[in-house]
DNA sequence: TAGGCATGAAATCTATTTCG
DNA sequence: CGAAATAGATTTCATGCCTA
């Protein structure tokens, strides 16, 4: 149809009308979906079906032991800040956070209150009186003044981003080792700050900006301990990482066995 | 084509308000 | 009064447009 008859058919029927009448739109939404969280779920279908998991791991030459019964695939993984919600003791949290910062006044912030160390990390929406915050919820604009020196600001920064970032999907091949995939579809590798005010004190300090994935490895082997190997899922070659192992979505879907798929995952994965 | 900037949905957490 | 709903702040994830 083109432009003017649209826009005629538009004025005519402006009555009322959905959008697919007032198109015309017979297309099934699997031919045109551009989400990638729904290409990501796609699959992790199909890694929990048939032999794929064994079939993925073979084609990234995984060649670290794998057991049966440790093996869990997770979406979404924000395994961190889960275990942080099962802390139920002050004394641990303070003791977890200030091990992990090491911080020069380590001293001085043992001895504050609940309120007051909440507050020197500016703990967002308001600091609490009654327990230590999440990390995650800590606030860059908020401690930046507290913080002058370079290298801890870097940390605690990076520290309270690790607790808000979800890889897409993670396969724990055993409690200790895992697989760290990164899915993108139509943007690439993003990095931290990206709110104009954090970049400008990032430039004014003199640190350069930190790339997702170097927040993921840091996070899953540093915070998590555990070893795990990362991959890039992408579709365009522009979007491939420097650091990481890259896959192409298309080479992936084509080595993954879609029998028992109902036709419209096999027509998602056709368009890619 | 990469970076800056604008935009938006969804989620979490806390404080406040409302209601039984 | 205490539980439940609501509002606000902040963060994440993302896309699109413009420009150097």
């Amino acid at each position: 149809m083109d432009g003017s008859k649209l826009k005629s058919q538009l004025i005519a029927q402006a009555k009322g009308g959905s959008i697919s009448e007032l198109l015309n739109w017979h297309k099934d939404y699997c031919e045109y979906n551009r989400e990638e969280r729904n290409l990501a779920a796609i699959f992790y279908h199909l890694l929990l079906i048939n032999d794929n998991l064994a079939e993925f791991l073979s084609m990234i030459d995984y060649d670290k032991p794998t057991l049966v019964d440790e093996v869990g695939i997770y979406f979404e993984y924000s395994n961190l800040r889960d275990i942080w919600f099962n802390l139920n003791s002050n004394e641990i949290k303070r003791r977890i956070i200030l091990s992990l910062l090491a911080p020069q006044n380590l001293k001085e912030l043992e001895e504050l209150s609940v309120l007051e160390f909440n507050t020197h990390f500016g703990a967002v929406p308001t600091p609490s009186t009654n327990y230590i915050q999440n990390p995650g919820n800590w606030s860059i604009k908020k401690y930046k003044n507290n913080i002058t020196n370079n290298e801890e600001f870097l940390k605690a920064t990076k520290f309270k981003w690790a607790f808000n970032v979800k890889p897409d999907i993670v396969i724990h091949t055993t409690k200790r080792t895992a697989i760290c995939i990164e899915c993108k579809y139509q943007s690439g590798e993003g990095s931290y700050p990206t709110d104009i005010e954090e970049i400008q004190e990032f430039r004014r300090r003199g640190l350069d900006q930190v790339q997702q994935t170097s927040l993921q490895k840091y996070m899953m082997e540093d915070l998590l301990g555990i070893d795990t190997q990362f991959i890039y899922l992408i579709q365009k070659y522009n979007a491939a990482s420097n650091t990481h192992q890259s896959l192409y979505w298309k080479q992936v879907f084509a080595k993954l066995d879609l029998s028992g798929c109902p036709q419209f995952i096999r027509q998602c994965i056709a368009r890619i």
